[in-house]
DNA sequence: TAAATAATTGAACATATGTTCAATTATAAA
DNA sequence: TTTATAATTGAACATATGTTCAATTATTTA
């Protein structure tokens, strides 16, 4: 016995309650983002630091123009934001969201207090 | 005047605590999967309801097919779970993580509490 | 000023990804 | 059992994406 009227009402919600498309691809487009290894190492050292591009690609792992390429996306993104200081260049998150997201994410992965 | 005695010890901090290459990876393949509009509609849909395939289908506003492609993908990830219950398939959200990711997220896009 | 270091950029390349279309499987209804 | 509906699957296609390489810009040091 199935789609009873209960389940037509949640239908009837849920359609009303719907993001628009233009919200829906922008969360799409942050999530893109942080969806690829590098970047996740980026986040993951500029997590509570700034540091210099050259240093960031040492940690990561990566050439400083594959790093650079990289920060550059994430600048537009507005996740990180960054400062010349002589002929280096310094970057660090620019938004705490982010730091929120990154937890709950590594959380999920971990498995850490599965509440179900 | 760069890289203080701070700095250093803050690039040795963050060294030590870099998280390994595979949670690396996982993470970001867990983003990777939240990074398209498609998957963030139907994860939209989901949050709170389970729905067959069909109205997810035409809630999104795509094809049952593209939507069924996608759900494997979110099934093998292990954030919705699915149930059969005649030739209907019922899918929802397999984790609580990913509904705080989404609420964190869609602050993030909206631009609510920011708090600096 | 010349040389060295840091970072950025653009083009090219290979790889990955999402949708469509057609075919197939699964279940219910006639 | 036959037909209709629901969902899945595989292949193909076009598009998007990330890294490399070489060249360029910016700044400092010699």
């Amino acid at each position: 016995m199935p789609l009873d009227k209960d389940y037509k009402m949640r239908l009837e919600h849920v359609r009303r309650a719907m993001p628009s498309q233009e919200l829906i691809y922008d969360v799409a487009e942050l999530f893109k983002v942080c969806g690829d290894s590098t970047r996740v190492g980026i986040l993951c050292v500029l997590i509570g630091s700034e540091f210099r591009v050259s240093d960031i690609a040492d940690l990561v792992g990566m050439s400083s123009s594959a790093i650079s390429h990289q920060l550059r996306i994430l600048k537009h993104m507005r996740i990180v934001k960054s400062r010349r200081e002589g002929r280096y260049v310094f970057y660090s998150l620019a938004d705490r969201h982010i730091e929120d997201i990154f937890r709950t994410a590594f959380d999920h992965v971990v498995g850490e207090y599965c509440d179900e």
